[in-house]
DNA sequence: GGGAGCATGTAACGGGTTACATGATTGG
DNA sequence: CCAATCATGTAACCCGTTACATGCTCCC
């Protein structure tokens, strides 16, 4: 009764960062797994942690093992050859029904920064606010990406080409996303400055 | 010249859910494993995702071996013991010093449903839609969650207890974060709306 | 009687990282 | 000449999960 060998034991068996470098091949180029490790520093990363190279290579021989790409060498230089993929028919299709019925899962988020300042009673005010606010810049920095990488992509065809509507949504809403994130580090550090002067100057009712 | 065994490389050998854990101690109770999983999954959900019992039983050795918890066995019934952990000042220590000192790392985000969107070309858009419209219906429910933690806490004292305050701070946190999480999702299907409304009726342009 | 909650732990496995190894090319 | 970039991989390791094992108590 257990056929572990069929089509959807395939799927599961391929872990979500594997879907990622597929899909990165789903635009129809052929890459070396060093060309989807940049691709995927500049699109990728604004919402889904960008794997190490090292991982790519391995989610690489895996998808080949599956079937859903092919690889052949090509020439680097006079030299030396590079191993360019592309995505074949059955791994469309596997992503294809990945992104239409895999079930939605909640996004994973380790926000180390909220952490500490949970933890904010063990710390002195001062030196929590200097961590909220290097992550207020770090959600600064992220905008200004995904902002910079919005406008590039936008140099031409956006409606036409149907392949690019839709990473240009993702990246709207990845300004969006990145801009809440500033804003609640802005509004965290203005809490934390607010908790200071109530301390600083602690409440008149008891005095009066 | 290599001191390896200092407190330093110690601290480093915590990851951070081994903080989080040390961090659900500090509060000042003794708890159990099985009562540090239901915590977590109360409060630190929020914002770091919960680890399962099993890896909050192996921290906890972790930490015990580090010397940062104590433990001792008490009652648990008239049959049976269980084991309850207290943070330890050494603990107290370390977690101060993470929490100020730590490098400020990103958070970590892994957002699928972002993922399958930016795959959007392969996928029928009412089922793409019906994703979204499923992770805007968790997200609502993290909302709710999030509010319901923020009124059961305040009952009481929240300004006079110095250790509740940061965990209230980062409930509103929370609850910002997640309504914007809900209205993000909100805008994507709309976004998603305005494509199919597009594709339905083609731009004017060429025809006239 | 049976299911849910309390309570603790181990084992197997997989996902993912860092470090290491290698070497050619390009450009300042 | 040296650093950065292109390019590919392996090995060791750790973080974290699921599955499994066990057994009591409380309540319907």
């Amino acid at each position: 009764m257990e056929s572990a060998r069929d089509n959807r034991a395939d799927a599961a068996s391929v872990p979500a960062t594997g879907w990622a470098v597929l899909g990165l091949l789903s635009f129809g180029r052929e890459l070396t797994g060093y060309d989807l490790k940049k691709w995927a520093d500049h699109s990728l990363r604004f919402f889904y942690w960008s794997p190490a190279i090292s991982q790519i290579y391995s989610e690489l021989k895996r998808l080949e093992r599956l079937g859903y790409v092919t690889s052949r060498t090509v020439a680097q230089d006079e030299l030396r050859n590079k191993r360019v993929y592309a995505i074949s028919e059955e791994g469309r299709l596997a992503l294809t029904e990945w992104v239409q019925h895999a079930p939605v899962e909640p996004p994973v988020l380790k926000h180390s920064v909220a952490m500490r300042v949970w933890l904010g009673h063990l710390a002195q005010p001062d030196e929590l606010r200097a961590v909220v606010e290097r992550h207020r810049e770090y959600a600064e920095a992220m905008l200004a990406d995904v902002t910079r990488s919005e406008h590039s992509t936008e140099t031409g065809f956006a409606d036409e080409d149907p392949a690019r509507v839709y990473p240009q949504l993702v990246i709207r809403w990845g300004e969006r996303y990145y801009r809440s994130e500033r804003d609640l580090a802005q509004q965290m550090i203005e809490d934390l400055d607010h908790l200071a002067a109530l301390r600083a100057q602690p409440a008149l009712p008891p005095e009066l």
